[in-house]
Parts: structure tokens; sequence; C-alpha cells
DNA sequence: AGCCAGGGTCTAA
DNA sequence: TTAGACCATGGC
């Protein structure tokens, strides 16, 4: 069975340096709205052309109709355009400074989060790590998926935050660092090359085909 | 044509 | 607590 450790090193050592979300807080905290159920190449045909869009006030003057067709190839655009104004007024609420907050503060931007109808878990997480800079593990698709593979026996989303944060550094970089080699090594190399010759990881991943059980 | 994508909410059992 | 329908779009 494999380390939480070790599986990153592996990762970094097949993938180089990790890059990094994004160091401007407000990309991460709409793009993490956009992209899911998803595509990055959708997530870029819609408001990010314009930088100067994205901004709180821009965002929260327009009205949700308008942010909806911007947003429209992102797909869900109603739902998410609702979401990410939404996150806007919370986010004033900060002074728009993320990180200022200390690190005690975790567990109560995470509840405020969740309670933004449009945000979950995982969308919470990532707004944790790459805007916040808090140590909150992301659980995605990809990461659920590798874990299976892997053959480790982690049924519930509990069970893999305590797999990863048990034994690693209560870092956010680190956190950040290996969701970020985990869908580098998903989307750039498994999902275009599904038979995955010379795996880091040595596992097949299955992409573009249907999970089984027993398999 | 149909399947699927880095999710989230709601409902029913 | 968990499974399944639903939400929308576009690329393959």
């Amino acid at each position: 069975m494999i380390e939480p450790m070790e599986f990153y090193e592996r990762l970094k050592e097949a993938y180089g340096e990790p890059l990094w979300w994004s160091e401007d807080p407000m990309v991460i905290l709409v793009e993490s709205i956009l992209v899911q159920q998803s595509k990055w190449t959708r997530v870029r045909q819609t408001v990010l052309d314009e930088p100067r869009l994205i901004q709180p006030e821009v965002l929260l003057a327009m009205d949700q109709e308008t942010l909806a067709e911007l947003i429209r190839p992102a797909g869900f655009h109603q739902a998410k355009s609702r979401t990410i104004q939404a996150l806007m007024e919370w986010y004033k609420t900060y002074d728009f400074a993320p990180r200022s907050v200390s690190v005690r503060a975790l567990p109560v931007i995470r509840r405020e989060l969740l309670a933004i109808r449009g945000i979950g878990e995982e969308t919470a997480d990532v707004i944790l790590v790459y805007a916040f800079g808090q140590p909150s593990f992301i659980i995605d698709a990809y990461t659920r998926r590798l874990l299976t593979r892997l053959g480790l026996d982690l049924k519930t989303d509990r069970a893999i935050r305590h797999y990863f944060e048990s034994a690693l550094p209560r870092d956010y970089q680190l956190y950040g660092s290996l969701h970020w080699l985990i869908l580098e090594h998903c989307i750039q190399r498994c999902r275009t090359k599904p038979d995955c010759p010379g795996c880091p990881l040595r596992i097949d991943c299955r992409f573009g085909r249907k999970e089984t059980l027993n398999s």
C-alpha cells in the first residue's frame, strides 16, 4: 500500500515541479465554480478572456442574466452565475483580502463556503487551498479514481481525507501541489493515453472505460 | 448520436 | 446515509 508522501514523490518525479492554479484569488473563486462538471477549454471560452471583468464589484454590479450569458459555455450557467454572485457577496465580508485570515479560521471559512448554494466540499477546499492558503485537502473525481486503481479501499471521502491529512504535513502548498500533480497526471497523460504506458504510479487508470466492480 | 466532463442539490427509501 | 435524477454546454 502506497503512502501519501510516496504518492506525491512519484508524481513529482514524473512531471516535475508542480504548477499552481493561480496567484490571483479572484481567478480561483471564479474558475472553481466554472470548472464544476466542465472542462478547461470551456472555462476559457467565458468571462476569463476579459480580465477586467474578473473583479468583485464588476461581477456584483451586473445582473444575473448578463453574467449567465457570459459564462454560458461552461454549462449550468444559471446556477453558476447565481453561485458566483453569492460568493462575491461573501468575499466582500473578508474585504477581498483572503490571505489576511489566520489558520485557526479554517473550519469557520469552510462552513461559510458550504452554506453558499452551489458550493460543495470540493469547491470549498479548492478555495481554501488556492485562494486562502489553508490546508484542507481537495478530493475530486480523479483522486478517488486513482486511489481505487491503486487498490486502496477508501470508500468515503472522509476516509480519503484522513488518508492524506494524517500522513502529510499540514501545508497548503503541498496540498495544492499534489492536487495539481493529480490533474497533470490524469488530464495531460491518462486521458490522452488510456493505456498509460510507463505510468509513474504503475496503475491502469481506465479512462474512457466504464468503472466495473471487481476489476 | 451518444457519451462525458475536476460538481452540487434535492428527493426518496 | 446513500442512490439516482436533474442541472447545460460543446467536443469528440
